[in-house]
Parts: C-alpha cells; sequence; structure tokens
DNA sequence: GAAAAAAGTTGAAGCCATTCATGTTTTAGG
DNA sequence: CCTAAAACATGAATGGCTTCAACTTTTTTC
C-alpha cells in the first residue's frame, strides 16, 4: 500500500488541479493569483510551484485532461467512419469542436495555446505540441482508412492531406477561441465549407 | 514646419523602436527589459510607455514593419503570376518564407504570434490579426488571378481553397518558428508537398 | 522507539512590467 | 518677453509570478 506521504502528495495535486480548474473558468486566467489557488486547496504558495512549475503548467494540465478524451473519440470514429468522405472528415472534426469547450472556456484555449507558442522548448509547451502531432495523425488516419475502404483516390499523399486538412482545423480554432462572439455553429459552418471541396476533389469516381 | 515638440517626440519615437529592434534580436526578447530599451533610447521608462502601451506593442511594431514589406512583394506576385498553379502558388508562399527572418528573429515571431493569439481584444492582437487577414486575401486573390487565366478550374470556390492554403502555411509557419532547428529549406519543403497535391487537384486538364 | 536522513512545505524576498502623482518643457496669448 | 495652459517626461511605487533558505514531517536505520 502506498505510504503516507504519496497519498498526501496525490491529494495536494490534486486539490490545487481541481483549484485551478474551477477558478480559471469562474474569474479568468488572468485574475487569478497562484495565492488564490494555494488558499483554496490548503497548501502554501511555494507548494503550489512543488507541483507545477509554471502558472501557465497548471493550465496546460487541465488542457491535457479535455484533449485526452478527445482522442479517445476521435479513435471511434476513425476506427469506425460514416460513409462518405466529406461526411466521415466533419464527423472527426465537428467531435473535436463539439468536444473543445467541455471544462475549458476559450480564454482557456487562448492562454495554453499562446503558451506552447511561446515556449516551445518547455515541458509544457512540448507537451501541448505533442497533442498537436497526435491529433494530426488521427487525420491523416482517417483518410487513410478511407483510401483502404475505396472512397478515397489511392493516388493522393495521405499524410500531406491530413496536415493540410489538421492545420487549417487547427487555424480555424484558433480564430474561433479569439473572437469571443463566434459560435460553434460558426466554425462548423466555415470549415465544413473548406473541408467539401477537398472532400470532393479526392472521392473517389465511379469509372463510367 | 513641425513644431519642436512634435520633433522631439518622433525622435524619441524613432529612438526606442530602434533600440527594441536592436536589443530583441541581440539579447532576445524576455532579457530585454524596459529600462534597458529607455538606457539605449535615453529616456525614461515612464515614457516608453508614453509611446508604447505595453512591450508586447513594441514588439508587434516591429513585426509590422516586416509584414508590411511582405505583403508589398506578394502583391507583385499576385499582379503577374508565374505560369502553372503549383509554380505560382510557391511563388507566393515562398516570398513569404524567405522574408520573415530579415529583421526578426524565431523567438521575435513566437512571441509575437502568442501575443495576438492571447490578448486578440487589444490593439495588437487585432493588429496581427489584420494582417494574417490581408495575408489570407492575397492568396485568394492569387487562386483568382489563376482562374482569370484559366489555369484553375474555374468552379472551386476561390475563397475557401484560400483559407485553406493560407491557414496551412500560417501553421507551418508557426510549426517553423517553434523549432529552432528546423531550416527554411525545411518548412519549403514542407509546404511544397501539402500545396501540390492541392495544385494538381485544381489545376485545369485538358479535354482531349 | 529514538535519531539520522530524506523528502517536502513554507512564506518572505526578488524581479520586472506597468502605473501614476509630480515636475519639467513647450506652446500660445497678450 | 512673460505667463498660463497644455503637453509631456520622470522614476518611485505597485502587483503578481517565481525562487530559495530555513523549517517540518515522514521514513529509514539500528
Amino acid at each position: 500500500m502506498a505510504g503516507l506521504r504519496e497519498r498526501q502528495k496525490a491529494a495536494r495535486e490534486k486539490r490545487i488541479l481541481q483549484a485551478a480548474v474551477t477558478q480559471f473558468r469562474a474569474d479568468g486566467y488572468r485574475s487569478v493569483r497562484i495565492e488564490d489557488l494555494a488558499d483554496m486547496a490548503e497548501v502554501s504558495v511555494g507548494t503550489v510551484y512543488n507541483y507545477y512549475q509554471t502558472k501557465g503548467d497548471i493550465l496546460i494540465a487541465t488542457v491535457a485532461m479535455e484533449v485526452e478524451e478527445v482522442l479517445a473519440s476521435g479513435a471511434h470514429i476513425v476506427a469506425d467512419p460514416p460513409h462518405g468522405v466529406e461526411e466521415a472528415l466533419l464527423a472527426l472534426i465537428f467531435q473535436y469542436y463539439d468536444h473543445s469547450l467541455n471544462y475549458l472556456s476559450k480564454e482557456m484555449w487562448r492562454i495554453a495555446m499562446a503558451l506552447s507558442i511561446e515556449a516551445p522548448t518547455t515541458p509544457n509547451g512540448k507537451r501541448y505540441a505533442d497533442y498537436d502531432r497526435r491529433l494530426c495523425a488521427q487525420v491523416t488516419d482517417l483518410i487513410r482508412a478511407l483510401q483502404a475502404r475505396g472512397e478515397v483516390v489511392s493516388h493522393v499523399d495521405a499524410e500531406a492531406l491530413g496536415q493540410l486538412l489538421f492545420n487549417n482545423l487547427n487555424q480555424m480554432f484558433i480564430e474561433f477561441v479569439r473572437d469571443d462572439a463566434l459560435a460553434l455553429q460558426d466554425l462548423r459552418d466555415q470549415v465544413a465549407a473548406q473541408t467539401r471541396p477537398i472532400a470532393q476533389l479526392i472521392t473517389t469516381r465511379e469509372v463510367a
């Protein structure tokens, strides 16, 4: 069985993360001070820094929970995609989008993305970049699956196309979180409009 | 003629910006303190803040110079694109890329991008977002020009495709500046691989 | 079960972007 | 030219993230 020390550590880390998820959503990342988290988690400021290297680290930890869920949902779609190239691609993309605000606010996404760009060599930055890579791989995998089913023409480069579509959906997501006025439906509509022409171009044609 | 006050103001602003360009490149944005810029520009810290709202503002002002040049170069290509869809698209994209490190370091780009995502409602954030919009419009314009010349099939949605290609090149540029080890040539190769298949798909075929 | 060692906690101090009350320089009016 | 008003410069003070030397608690050893 785990020693006392180990249990206390786990409990403290959990309390800090819980405080962060609650406070960041309620008051906004910026106005939450480390001292607030420390108070709510009933530890000292110094202790917060024993568990997380920076304030941004705490945020990334909350983002990580969300992305892990998104990746898991995405895997189901890749394993058994809907029929039709457009339908399958949009199912995966919309899955990402619809999930994205479950635990996180737009502000939290903004800061997390900014961090990953600004400080790419930190553990945080790498972690976020790695999630991007896995999401991108999932899009590529979907295209491969559609090729295997004969729905996508076999001669297109699945990897290049997967990257292109992922980069687009990712950039559009950035625009979505940048503008608080933009609704999820707007995002869906725009990305659908961008993805559809590509879907049509790569769909296998009946050889009449 | 301009009054003394006006001339002094212009001179101070110029000295501050000059100090910023020099110091940010030499020592890195992060390690340059406002006090350093103030010293080099021979003004006080408070004065720096009379000319720029935040440290990020000063950075964005340096980025703005670069982007204006890039847009101007891009306009030439759009006005008279090389022949061939792939050639024309890559000419424009590579123009952007090759220009990008003239005055700015990768770190400066990273911070500027992070700022524009993190604080989208500030004048800075909006300014950067606006540059993105203009660059995107340029890609779209190029596609329209190629359609007008009959090189791109007329039925594709130039705007949707322009956005898709721009989002891709932009995202790839983010990855480029995120990784100090990545060379300009790597970026060019990767984006070429992603753009080429699309170029082929939208190129007008001879009707045999 | 007592003492030494290991592991972890603590909060005051340091650092730096940013603000603001005060002082100084320039302009405009007479 | 002199003065009032406007515009601007100044740098000490503020606030919040982060660090670190001193202190506690837990574990290990005998």
